[in-house]
Formats: structure tokens, C-alpha cells, sequence
DNA sequence: AATGAATGAGCCTTCATTCAT
DNA sequence: CATGAATGAAGGCTCATTCAT
């Protein structure tokens, strides 16, 4: 939302007939076929696949992939931010919702986003290019979601008193890492139950 | 005979003190600064860094990184396994004792070391280059402590009873990447809360 | 659509003569100038000269010459397969013409480019690479011309009963050496000397 | 014979005590090792064979290859000439003796050399190092005794009159590469015939 | 005099980025 | 705006040569 492409106000755009608009269209779908393939080529190569293997993949130019990504690691934030927006609107979903025990379903639901596309693993883990730096805001939004289902729960006695929603962010990226090093990507049952013992860690110790 | 050290006239010689007696643990000083070096960087920068950059700041020429370590996977398993044979020797003196909570022990030592050297952690992953395939012993070495001490953990009812030696070695893996996502390297008490939680998540819920 | 090729407003197009129509032109002729210098560079100084000498000599950064040959061995065998489709070209004309003694001119003109360009000689010998194995149809094609001529020669009773095209081949590439070895490669009645007497080897002992 | 390695003149020696004797044996039995298992390598796989493998097969160190041989080059020239050595001796024998056709039987002695010993060839080819510059003396001891066999050949009506003695070391050349390109290295037979047609190209048009 | 470790220039290749068309 | 050719700075690795022992 806070995070539209840098767009030269189409309404005043001095070339308004018809093929400019056309144009336009195609530049976007452009844009959008690139972010896909970048997408799912990083989540499978990780990020040593080379631009060039990603246009060609996209079916664009590498140049193409210049004009809308001016460098690599812009088209990584870009991906990074993509998903990240995703799970924002989920988290804005289930804090409309009344359950107190959401941030179990918003964390398993990271949980299992990461063990099937380890580019939203990166992209929370920020390893190589700085997320929160580039786009502050929406990592931000979702971590004030994650603080107000964190909130929630805590008070319903869901969760333990001391932890605090960087950790259990941060648990998150442990979880991708430890499904990962399980090998456990194509077992859903397994990715579960690893994922299962890091939310109990979070739980109350019972009384 | 024509093999003889060359000695250049003992008599007669300015340094006849103990230090003189080195070239071969010349090499051997090289050989540990490069994989020290290497360590390092790999750590700081991963496996990104590039040989000559380990080479300058080890001192030594490229081609002597390449003496030692024939190809960059070489040098990466080479540390690798370093860092695993050090644990292995922890887990080793920790079978050893009677402790049944020894496995915590361990664990914890486990993730603080990944905490201050995530090459630990990327030797655990193991993500790039294949270390179970190139070192088999190790790994299987350390598992197996983790297996034994897990048992004897469970049964003295320390951990849950459905959590694998497997599991745990991927939850640490987890836990090096949520502490470094929390960036609480340098933060050991965070570090130590992070590690915790996981390691609460395998105790059995409490009657 | 959206790929036709983006003529600039053609009616307002400053260069509107026929020299605009460039580029692909210009990847050719890269091309051709990476092909030619290589051509002479391994013809001088053999199969030793850099990738990135021939790059400068053509006046390429050393990624052009990658572009269009994608490796060393690539682009000696297109060097090779060049010269070779030369041959065969001119193996061609003179097997439609009825001369009997055709095979006399084709080899004098092999040894005479082998004289001047001794690239033609390692295509030919095919030393380092196997230009046999890499492009089997010219190196046939050639071949077979020269068996057509040669029979045409044995049944006008111009060359011996016993040499086989292959034999014949065999010796051209001598000739190569032989001239290139009496540093004759400037002096061409010399040259012509020296691969006449071999010539004068395969022609039947008179009578 | 002129060509005797730089030895320090014995006779004057400073230390004539026996140790100094035995290692300068030890010393000259490595310098034929090496010299032998370079022309070996030389000729199986040419001159791309890096010095480490050569002393490696030899069983001695680099630095003592150096010692021997101060650099590549002269390695190279120094296996060249001593196998030239060997032909001027062969020549100055048939020299003496009064055979009329003992040039071809040096001429095929030579082919034959260079057929089993591609060094030979590169020795006489001088391709790459400079083998008339470096040590000329030999080459033209070996240019004069052909000489002397080809005239002495020529007044008996067995070769060309027009034949220069340059050309027949050229030709020889010449059927090195030619027995190479037929890959008759291992078949004596075939590599007989070619030489053979060269021979055959020498002698006088028959009347 | 031999050893073999160290050096470092150079090789082939890759790839993010620029630019002419 | 898209294209894709060109660029050129690394990167990993090799190897002739030097040098400490």
C-alpha cells in the first residue's frame, strides 16, 4: 500500500493517447513476469542465479531486467518485499478476526510459507542485503501485527510472559533454517512437527 | 644421505636457540593462519568471500591457500569439519560424565558457539557444499552423542518423548539462524533467551 | 507486437540513410574481427596465446569474446572449421571441372594456405583438439573430394597404384611443417619447391 | 662434444675431499633423471607439461629441476640438443663409412625417431623455443654432415639435382608431422610408406 | 646440493552493469 | 521502452620461479 513503484502520476502523463497506455501495460506485465521468475528461481537456486539466467527464464532482455530493477540486490528487496506484503495482509486478516490464539495460526502459516519457498526465509533472515534498512515500513507493519496477536494471546495466557514478538519473529527464521537442515521442505508432516516444538517453546511452561 | 637436513655449520651458527628449527611448521603455521583466516570470513561475509581476500588477509599468497586447501569446497569442508571435530570432542567429554540433563549442556554449547561463528551453522547446514557426503565420520560421530544423550535425557524424563536426535540437531540449526536473525551475536543473554525457548520446546510439557 | 523493432518515430528520425541499420551488423562484425585475430594469433604463435591477448588485439573486452565463442576449444574449432569450409569450397570447384590432375592444384593450394597460415595446419593435424570428432562433416566432406580427385589422378596414370587419400592428407600436413620449418613462409618458390617434391612423392616412379 | 654442460673444472676443483666427489655424482644421476623423464613427458604430451609433474615423476624436488635447469626453456633446449647429440653422432658414423645412399638411411633413421619421439620433432621444428639461436653449433654439425651425405649421394645420381640440404632436414620436418597427422606412430609399416614417399620425392625423376 | 613451500602473474571464465540501436 | 551486445572487474585455479631451511 505505503509501497507503490515510483509511478509518473498517470494522470497528468503528457502522452496520453493510446499506444503509451499500451505500452505501459506491457512495461508492467514485464515487471511482473520478472519479479515472478526472479521469485521462484532465488527460492530454488538461492541467490546465486545470474540476472541474465533470470531474464532469459522471464522471457525479457537483461536490460529489461535493468530498467525495472536497477541492480540485483533491488530486485532482491523487491521479491523480499513482495512476499513480505503478503504476509501482512494475512496478518491484517487475522487481527480483524477475534481468535485469541491467531499467532499460532499467522506463525505456522510463516512456518510453512518458508519450508515451501526459502526466498521468504531469506527475505526475514536479511542475510545478505539489509531488509529492514531498505524497507523499513513493512517489516515494521509486520511487526506490530505480530506484537498485537503477540498481545492477545499473552493475555488470554497463551503465551509466556517473557517473550517478545523480535524473538518469536526470529524464532520464525530459526524454524525455516532448522525444516531446511531437515531436509523436511517435502514433508509437510515433519516440517509440522519441528515447527510444532519451536511454537511450544513460546507456550507457557503449565503450571 | 644426500637427504640430511641441511645444517649450515652448527658451530659456527648466529641462532642456535630453539626457534631456528622451522620450514616445516612454517607450513604448518601457514596452513592454520589460512584456515583461521578463513574461519573468519567465511563467518563474517560467507561463503562469498573470495580466496584472495582469505589469501591477503592470511598473509600468504594465493597459490599457497591452494597448496593446502585444493579447491574452495577443500577449504570450506576443511573448516567445516575443524569446527565439528571441536564439538564432537565436547560431546564426547559430556557422554563421559553421568549428567542426564548433559544434553542441554550441549545443546547450549552448541548454539553459543553458533552464535559467535555461524560457520558452525553453516557447517551444520551444510547448504552448499555437501558435508555429510565429504566428511560422514564426523557427522555421524556427533549424532550419535546427541542420540545417546538424548536417551539418556528421556529417560529420565527430561525431554519430550517423541523428539529425534535428527530434530534436535535441526532445531539447533534454527536456533543459529533466529539468534542471528535477532542479531544477538554480540547480545549473549539474548542469545541464551532465543536458545532457551527452543530448548523449552522439547522439554515435555509438564504434568 | 510488443517485440516489433522500436523504430524511433520514424518520420522525425535525424539518420534516416541506410547506414543506420547497424548493430546485429555489429555483433558480425565482432565477430568476424574475434575470428580473424584469433585466426592469426594461433596461426603466429600457436594454441598459447591468451583469450584475453586476442580480445585486446581485436579491440573486444574479454566477455565479447566469450559471447560468440563460449570457450578456448570453441573458438579454435571455429577458427578451424572455418579454413576447412574454405577448402572444401575450392575441393568443390575443381571436382566439377574435368581435369585430371585437379588433385595436383587442390594440394598445391592446401600446402600454399598452410604456407601462410599455419592455422590451416593445426586444423588439419588437429592436434590439441579433436576437430575430427568436433565437426565430422567437413572434415569428411574434404576427405571425400579428395579420394574423388585422386581417383581421377590414379586412372589418368598421374599419381602412384599404392597412396590412399588419407596418406595424401597425411602428407599435406607434412608439407605444412616441412615449409613452415625452412621458415619458407614468406618466400613462396621456395615454399612451392618444397611441396612439390612431396608432390613429386605420390607421382608413379616414370616410365 | 663442444657442447659439454658448464662444469667447473674439475682438475682445479678447490675440494677434491670424496664427499664433495659423491654428491656431484648424486648430483649429474639427477640431472639425467630428469633430463630423461622430460623428454619422455615432452614427447607423450608436450610441452604443456608443467615442471612439478616432471620432477614429481623424476623423484626429485622443483627447486632441483631448477638447479639443473634454470628455466623451462632450458630444459627444453637442453633435452633438444641431446638428442640432436645422438644424430650427429649416427650421421658423423655413416659420414665415415662410404655407402653412396646413406643419406636416406639417415633420413629414415630420422623420420623414424621422430615418429616413435614427437620431441625430436619439436626439437628439429623449433616451434615454440628457439633451438637455432640457442645452441647452433649442433644444428650445424648435424646441417654439414647432411650436406656432406646428400652431395656424396647426388654425384652417384641417387637424389635431385636441385635438392639443398636445408630442404631435406625440412622435409624431414615434414614427415614428422605427416606420420603424426596419420596417427602411424604405433604402425611402423604405414609410417615407413610415408616417409617413403617423401624419400621417394627426393630422388631424381627417373628417365 | 636438495627440498618443497611460497610466491604471484596470468589463464579461462562468469556476470552485473552499461549502452548503442 | 525493449533489446541484447559489449564491457571489464573479479573469481577460482595453475604453474614457472624463488627462497628459506
Amino acid at each position: 500500500m505505503s509501497h507503490q513503484l515510483p509511478e509518473p502520476i498517470p494522470a497528468e502523463s503528457p502522452a496520453a493517447h493510446g499506444t503509451a497506455r499500451a505500452l505501459r501495460a506491457d512495461a508492467r506485465r514485464n515487471r511482473e513476469r520478472v519479479l515472478r521468475t526472479a521469485q521462484q528461481l532465488f527460492a530454488q537456486e538461492g541467490l546465486g542465479v545470474s540476472l541474465d539466467e533470470i531474464a532469459r527464464r522471464a522471457g525479457v532482455g537483461p536490460g529489461t531486467v535493468h530498467r525495472h530493477f536497477p541492480s540485483k540486490e533491488a530486485l532482491y528487496l523487491a521479491v523480499s518485499i513482495d512476499q513480505l506484503e503478503r504476509l501482512v495482509a494475512e496478518a491484517a486478516a487475522l487481527a480483524a478476526g477475534g481468535d485469541p490464539a491467531a499467532v499460532f495460526t499467522l506463525l505456522s502459516r510463516m512456518m510453512a510459507d518458508g519450508a515451501e519457498n526459502s526466498t521468504v526465509k531469506s527475505a526475514l533472515t536479511a542475510a545478505e542485503f539489509d531488509l529492514r534498512t531498505a524497507a523499513p515500513e513493512v517489516a515494521t507493519d509486520l511487526t506490530g501485527y505480530v506484537t498485537e496477536l503477540l498481545d492477545r494471546a499473552r493475555t488470554a495466557g497463551l503465551v509466556r510472559d517473557d517473550v517478545t514478538a523480535d524473538e518469536v519473529m526470529a524464532l520464525v527464521a530459526g524454524a525455516f533454517a532448522a525444516i531446511r537442515h531437515a531436509d523436511a521442505h517435502a514433508d509437510p508432516a515433519r516440517a509440522a512437527r519441528i515447527g510444532g516444538i519451536i511454537l511450544d517453546g513460546i507456550r507457557p511452561r503449565s503450571r
